[in-house]
DNA sequence: TTGTAGGCGTTATCAT
DNA sequence: ATGATAACGCCTACAA
């Protein structure tokens, strides 16, 4: 073992483990205990400088009218104190809103959120506002508690990646001021602006890929087909199906794989049907992983297409066909458009598509077994 | 193709693929044109109730000695109003604090960053408080850019994943009383605590586990050196060899492999070298990914060990021998620490080290080829 | 060019 | 139990 740097080990408190304790603490009391004028005002600066607030107000807002010499010695006595305006203040006064707007995902560490976020950061910066982020975990009352914190604290606009079934409970929230776009899914019960990615569009292609190599017996493994996404990308499935005339077998079909487990277990299933599929199409990156990792040492080749392509998909032993799309251009364009709603536009509801297309690496292409 | 959906096309506006377009727009001028008292404050819901503000402020605050009569009257004029108390105002009046966190890392697409961001959302979740993200680029400029914009937001911490080598100009900020925590980094002339991998130890073992198998010319793909990370690994590199008695050659080490195609270029080289290593050590996710992918095809079988897991290392043709970490687990101890400081906790600075571990799954176990 | 007065929406303090 | 008043730090409007 290597001897040097092993000074320590994990930190002595280990709150973090505690799994249970989700009730947030109340409130976080002793946060500001001593309270000696660290953070000078716009106020002692005027004072130090012997000139009136507004002046140095003036000068940090680099406002014209003001004498090189008193500017000069104003921004001297800012940087002495090491002063920095409150935005707290100032967009209290000026704006209503922080500056920030609100995203509100599923799960960051799944690199679709996370490249979805990469892109509004991007765009966020470029109107000089900050992102806030926030973890639903696809659970409604979670969604509904951030947009309610977010909503709290003034940001300018809302993304969100919508988790629940009903969401009238923004309406008021918009109608108060508060541009809302939807990501990746409709919304239900609302009127809104929405970026989504062509679930059906890509998803027919996948099947129907799948068709044109001579596949007649295709799995389909999935998540909630409740989900926008899921039921979108279900619905092209059958339709791929029927327009080929082929008749729906219910024992291809799983629903509900949204961990690995299920969709392992599912895997499973359709392996040991009396009358396998020579075929699977799953619905989003974190199914495809797990049904690839089901399949591994399965003798029987199945052919496979994924919906969202996902990295190293390139290098499996099989390379992965896949549906693949933007999802940092997605999170530009939810972005862009809100920052136009926020600056005021009043066009009609956008509903923009996000294409998809089919990147053929190896697994989609393998024929039927027979 | 299919039919359907195919309503529109990408959105109107290409703003976002104005790639040089990197001037932040000088200010959002037109942002609240219309400023029709949407937004009810304290004193339209005291009014319409026959109360006054003080009062409404008890009920929205659950403060005692409210008659039941009273707060049920304010109650409803606050539901039926849709008001929502103004947590900038707030703020400015009581705590200094946005109650947010600010965290500035280099890439939240990149899984590393993902689930550390991951892990210090969910526990910011539970101190009440909101999770500001911001990307650095790798760029000190730009994180020195971002800190100030934190920082006027009133951020009540920050966990910074830092890009330059002089952290100095931190120092006021702290002195402010804003708590400041380095992640996965050490800063440089600041006195600040830091929560760091063990990437020396870490190193170590995965060059040790490559000299156990009898590899002798072991190459080194790495980053920047100068940065800590990358100082840290290729340090544990040279003490094992030392360790081993093996003289360095510098032709096995490649250091600057920042990118994709710096890091293939550099395997090229290895692998032509007149005589070329039999094993590799990477020292990041991205350059291990990298690495391999330039290493397909080639026949001659290195042996492989990469500092950092990533998705499906275990999938691969040869699955992945890694130096494997909590990344979430690091965002977690991070921001526990954060809030501890936050809290007013005043212990000497802590340094603390997440440990690492070697995961062998067959690349690292390759014998060297003779 | 500079300064004064008032208010943004909330909470703290001190009365009543 | 309730209310009046003064902050919080800044900006807008209007003088001087």
């Amino acid at each position: 073992m290597s001897n040097e740097q092993t000074e320590l080990s994990l930190s002595e408190k280990q709150l973090a483990s505690q799994e249970g304790t989700n009730l947030p603490l109340t409130s976080l009391e002793p946060l500001h205990t001593e309270g000696n004028k660290l953070r000078p005002t716009m106020q002692d600066v005027a004072e130090m400088a012997g000139v009136s607030l507004k002046t140095v107000s003036r000068v940090v807002n680099k406002e014209a009218s003001v004498t090189q010499a008193t500017r000069e010695r104003v921004e001297a006595v800012i940087k002495s104190l090491g002063f920095r305006r409150n935005d707290l203040a100032r967009n209290l006064r000026q704006g209503q809103t922080s500056s920030t707007i609100g995203l509100v995902i599923e799960d960051i560490a799944n690199p679709f959120y996370s490249q979805l976020a990469q892109g509004v950061e991007y765009v966020a910066r470029r109107y000089n506002h900050m992102l806030i982020l926030s973890n639903s975990e696809e659970n409604s009352q979670r969604e509904r508690e951030q947009v309610s914190a977010l909503s709290h604290r003034r940001v300018a606009g809302l993304l969100i990646v919508p988790a629940g079934s009903d969401h009238s409970y923004l309406k008021s929230e918009m109608e108060r001021g508060t541009p809302v776009i939807f990501v990746d899914r409709p919304p239900a019960n609302l009127d809104v602006d929405m970026i989504l990615l062509d679930s059906y569009g890509g998803s027919y292609t996948a099947v129907k890929h799948l068709l044109c190599q001579g596949h007649r017996r295709i799995g389909l493994i999935c998540g909630d087909p409740s989900v926008y996404t899921g039921s979108g990308r279900v619905a092209a499935y059958r339709t791929a199906l029927a327009d080929w005339g082929i008749i729906l077998e219910d024992d291809l079909l799983c629903f509900g794989c949204d961990d690995a487990e299920k969709a392992a277990a599912a895997t499973q299933r359709l392996l040991s049907l009396p009358h396998p599929p020579t075929a699977v199409f799953t619905t989003s990156n974190r199914i495809s992983v797990a049904v690839l990792r089901a399949l591994r040492g399965v003798t029987r080749r199945l052919a496979f297409v994924g919906f969202d392509d996902f990295e190293l998909a390139d290098m499996l032993p099989t390379p992965v066909t896949v549906i693949a799309h933007d999802a940092a251009e997605m999170g530009r364009q939810a972005a862009e458009l809100l920052f136009a709603r926020i600056q005021g536009d009043e066009r009609p509801t956008q509903r923009v598509i996000i294409p998809t297309r089919l990147i053929m690496r190896g697994s989609g292409e393998i024929p039927p077994e027979g």
